[in-house]
DNA sequence: CGTTCCATTGAATGAGTTCAATAGTTGTGG
DNA sequence: CCACAACTATTGAACTCATTCAATGGAACG
């Protein structure tokens, strides 16, 4: 029914140069963690992590193994998924350059509650979670925005279930594509592109629908001219109009 | 149709004893904050907090009023609500003696993006972001401390929106009472009374759910004989049970 | 090219909401 | 102490949105 639409648009950006020790040292400094720090600082910091490459789809870690280790994306996108009793999975978030994700916590003896899987092609740096509490100790203002930027995220999480506690699927999907624009999303032909391959089960994995529900409101907001959309991609077309949907102003 | 419950058992135990300071340093040092501080730290640090009391109902402060304290219970219970610009509200936590809340934030010009509401009459401690942050700087350990009780809020809430996103309101309200017991939960005729004024408006807003929907669970659960309940009390009977149904073990 | 994965669409079902009406509890003031 | 008002809970019935089941269509990849 719908023109054809021949993936028109992703120019998969994803490096595939290395991850240089220069891409290292800058993938730190930006990193908020060590914003405050001295540049020998972070070179100092930064022995403690070590380098560790991922194709897509592969696991970085699952649910239920031991937390031992912090990571910092360098390059590339990780998805944070929690599995569920009942089969299906939960997308917690999606990271970029910069992010970090794994275990925060003092003990090394607890356990991952969720996994990360490379979305894209990626290098990571990783660090142990003893490590990690040294430079913590060593470093206080590492520690200070650190719980800085966690505070930050649970906010982000107490978003996220407010949407799913009052928010239809439409508005929550119009949502999260707004939410990834603002974090990934690079103009384009007047549109906004979405830089990473999101399938309708991630979309509908992250807002607690179904392959099918997602699919069908993508499809609406495609009819309605607000995005266009294909295969692994999305693009925004009309971001005042969805917003309004989002935020239930539209009929 | 069903038996006549009249409450048989909200004996109210909220102390209306007052908020001594004998009381405020135990209430601080048993905030995990403060675990690794010497009594004397601890005595010297709560020299920053000051007290306030609120009646059941008060607001202690709204979404939207700029984010310039941090908070401690010390004696109640204390409701973190998040408004929906739809109108209903989602109660995102309800917190008890030693449980801290308000902005973590170093920047004291931003926003609450919840409300807190006294659940019951309470005193709770309140200290400025920027004497936070300075406790923060000057004793290492609380940051650390401050930086994994973080992380184990935002693990809870990704817990929560696991549920949202893929169990049935039966289980997440199952789960929900669970949770709640297992915090505040008191033995009492070999069942384990709730002990906080829970209506089915809370749960409702806890597990993103009607008042109606809230009532017809619980009123099955009481029927299948999993709980006792009435008008702002509920009391486990069968724990075991619940937990089946929780985890969706249950037909 | 054909196989496989992902996306789309339809129809039937079902969980939960909404609307509405009743009943039980609490608190207040006569 | 009773009666009234206000609030909270319960229950029914119609409806709605999203899921489930099922079948088809396209894209990507070998």
């Amino acid at each position: 029914m719908s023109a054809l639409r021949k993936v028109p648009i992703t120019v998969e950006d994803v490096a595939s140069r290395s991850c240089t020790l220069d891409v290292r040292l800058r993938a730190l400094r930006r990193l908020p963690f060590f914003a405050d720090l001295t540049p020998e600082d972070v070179g100092h910091v930064g022995d403690a992590f070590h380098e560790r490459r991922y194709r897509e789809g592969q696991m970085i870690y699952t649910a239920g193994e031991p937390a031992l280790h912090l990571h910092v994306v360098v390059v590339g996108k990780v998805k944070l998924v929690r599995p569920t009793p009942n089969g299906q999975q939960v997308l917690l978030d999606i990271l970029g350059p910069g992010d970090f994700f794994g275990s925060l916590s003092t003990l090394g003896d607890r356990a991952y509650a969720d996994a990360a899987e490379a979305q894209t092609t990626c290098c990571v740096l990783g660090v142990t979670a003893g490590a990690f509490q040294t430079i913590l100790r060593r470093h206080p203002p590492v520690a200070l925005a650190a719980l800085e930027i966690v505070g930050e995220r649970l906010r982000a999480a107490h978003d996220l279930i407010e949407q799913l506690s009052s928010h239809d699927t439409e508005q929550r999907i119009a949502a999260t594509l707004l939410r990834l624009a603002d974090r990934v999303g690079q103009p384009q032909d007047g549109m906004l592109l979405l830089q990473m391959p999101l399938s309708r089960q991630d979309l509908a994995d992250m807002v607690g629908a179904t392959r099918e529900t997602a699919s069908r409101v993508m499809s609406q907001l495609d009819r309605d001219g607000v995005i266009r959309s294909g295969r692994g991609w999305v693009a925004l077309t009309d971001r005042d109009r969805l917003e309004a949907i989002a935020s239930g102003i539209a009929a």
